[in-house]
DNA sequence: CATTGATATGAATCCTACG
DNA sequence: ACGTAGGATTCATATCAAT
């Protein structure tokens, strides 16, 4: 069940999916566009939109109707750690959003997609609508899902080494990277840039994860996730996508890198202070400082600090110590040990101590 | 009924309001953060979001029943050219969106502001949320609203120059702006950038049109209306947000520009081919030319062209003689008289004309 | 080959006053 | 309400031909 084009609609394929099994979902429904005759370049050339007849909805309640259906689905086959995202633009993204909290969808971010190339409003009659809305969220509110926070940073090209923000810019795809048909003209209306899809599937997936697209289109969503060796089902109406995206696929290959494989954020190993002790890089009994210079506490064997007559653990007592509101910080950012006539910071001793594990 | 501020309630307020009588309406209501404990940073302190209790409800039906009643007020006391924008996040932005599109409010643009200096995701956990977003509405689909074209190409500081898109980028409302209480401690947890809502009244109303801001919070709507000559009436339930308010509006001015008057756009006077032919601009029988110097057509006494023995108005015939896919084209753009032994453009003849106009 | 200029095109809710 | 004529309006890229 992997790896797979289906040709059909996703309304009847998605209920024969198995319940929690898909790790990834990325949507790209058709927006109901809802334009009307022909728009007209100044110089007299037609502009082609997407004019498609899978596009064409007889009312809102219709469209709420058809949404309401492959939510439900997805979040039946969605894997409790898994999430989803979908992209929409102004014409669809309110019903859509409303309806998957209503479903009970619990909403991680939503992303702006903010072209750097945007077909402009060629009559100068509203201000040029430059994005693109996404929605990423899991099945519940309290459900864990995978984000590679530190490989979002690497790949934050708005701003290199912060943390990456909920606007992206990227170009609309075009040139080489735009499928044609066998006239030469553009095989689908609304072909998404591959950068961005690498983008989410990177950050919010592992390796081996399989990814689900309802509406595949020309496979793009398959060939993000194929170059970064996810597993894909894509499914999709239309044959002539299918039969187009299958020929693109042939030519994609795993790309194995750090980013792939998410190794930025591969979590250090867990460590407990009494390990530590045992190991004999903290000793029972010594003392504690603060970046003052001041000697606070006092280890116990356990690892927990004796401060003014009590025993409590470091982290709380680190709060206490530098007085406060909050009653609880992280203690390896603000202990120091003595190791001869320097102070040094306790979570140098961890990271040393890490190191030897390492090794071994 | 113009330039007021009203301590009450939105609900029982707007309902007073008469039918079509307002120009503009901001809104900025409850965003229903759903927020739980304390976030902290990493050195220990606090971050102060927004945890009134006027941001509270019981359940996603009771937000969504609240939101249905001021956006159905405030439709009906807009007038059919008046438009509304609405400012959100993702707690209620799909709610607010769905629920407008549902009352038959047609969206004109969803905007997107794009903070500059967006609070970090403290915890590494998700996406850096840095954006909130606009939604800007008319009452129907066919109607007209004010919009200034060239006024938002001036204002644009994303691209001098260009059209203005619907991504804009302002910083959060901080230092001298912000409004503080008698501790020093800021007033309102979500006061907006005055910059952005003067962007706003200059490109959607005109001179002493009214703006309505049903959720006013520290005023910062009438502080725009009033830099920029319009009136205002403003709702709010908190006496203290009104009480800073109305200090802080005594302290504004109307600053009179051509930002304000949207003179920018003033719209050139209308003439037409019978009656500059009538002036002697053009003459009856001359011969009209495209760019090529080829002569294609024959002027007629009443502006309309002779062309292959067919007469027909000059921009269908443009759109024929350059043998377009497209029926009609603005022929101003395209045609050429002879003066001299000199092409002169139509336009610049139709220029030469309304430069008497403006003289008399 | 590098550079320049002309041309093509992209998910678009794309005109309006007057008779 | 609807037809007709007047008149306003585009930006970043990619491609390709010409220099």
């Amino acid at each position: 069940m992997n790896n797979i084009i289906i040709n059909a609609d996703s309304l009847t394929e998605l209920p024969k999916l198995p319940y929690e099994s898909i790790d990834l979902i990325f949507a790209d429904p058709p927006y109901w566009m809802r334009t009307e005759g022909v728009l007209q370049r100044t110089e007299g050339t037609e502009f082609q939109g997407c004019n498609d007849s899978w596009d064409k909805f007889s009312s809102l309640s219709d469209y709420e109707s058809f949404t309401l259906q492959w939510l439900t689905e997805c979040r039946r086959i969605l894997k409790p750690s898994g999430s989803i995202w979908v992209i929409g633009s102004m014409q669809c993204i309110y019903t859509i959003g409303s309806l998957m909290q209503r479903l009970g969808y619990w909403l991680i971010n939503d992303i702006i997609w903010h072209k750097t190339n945007p077909t402009p409003n060629f009559m100068g009659t509203r201000l040029n609508n430059s994005h693109e809305t996404l929605i990423w969220a899991v099945k519940n509110k309290r459900a864990k899902f995978t984000f590679h926070y530190k490989t979002a940073k690497a790949l934050n090209s708005e701003s290199q080494g912060h943390q990456m923000g909920s606007v992206w810019r990227f170009p609309v795809c075009s040139g080489n990277e735009r499928l044609k048909d066998s006239n030469g003209h553009k095989l689908h209306s609304t072909q998404k840039p591959l950068a961005m899809l690498e983008r989410i599937i990177a950050i919010s997936s592992n390796i081996g994860d399989t990814v689900l697209d309802p509406f595949a289109g020309t496979m793009t969503t398959a060939a993000a996730a194929k170059k970064l060796g996810r597993k894909y089902i894509m499914i999709e109406r239309e044959k002539i996508y299918c039969d187009y995206g299958a020929e693109r696929l042939e030519n994609i290959t795993f790309e194995d890198s750090e980013i792939a494989r998410a190794e930025f954020d591969v979590k250090p190993l867990r460590v407990s202070m009494a390990e530590m002790i045992e190991a004999g890089y903290f000793v029972e009994g010594e003392k504690f400082l603060l970046a003052d210079g001041k000697e606070y506490a006092e280890l116990q064997s356990d690892g927990k600090l004796l401060y003014q007559g009590k025993i409590i653990d470091m982290h709380t007592c680190a709060a206490l110590a530098k007085n406060l509101k909050a009653k609880r910080i992280n203690g390896f950012d603000f202990w120091y040990v003595r190791r001869g006539n320097k102070l040094i910071s306790i979570k140098t001793v961890r990271e040393n101590y890490r190191n030897t594990l390492k090794i071994t």
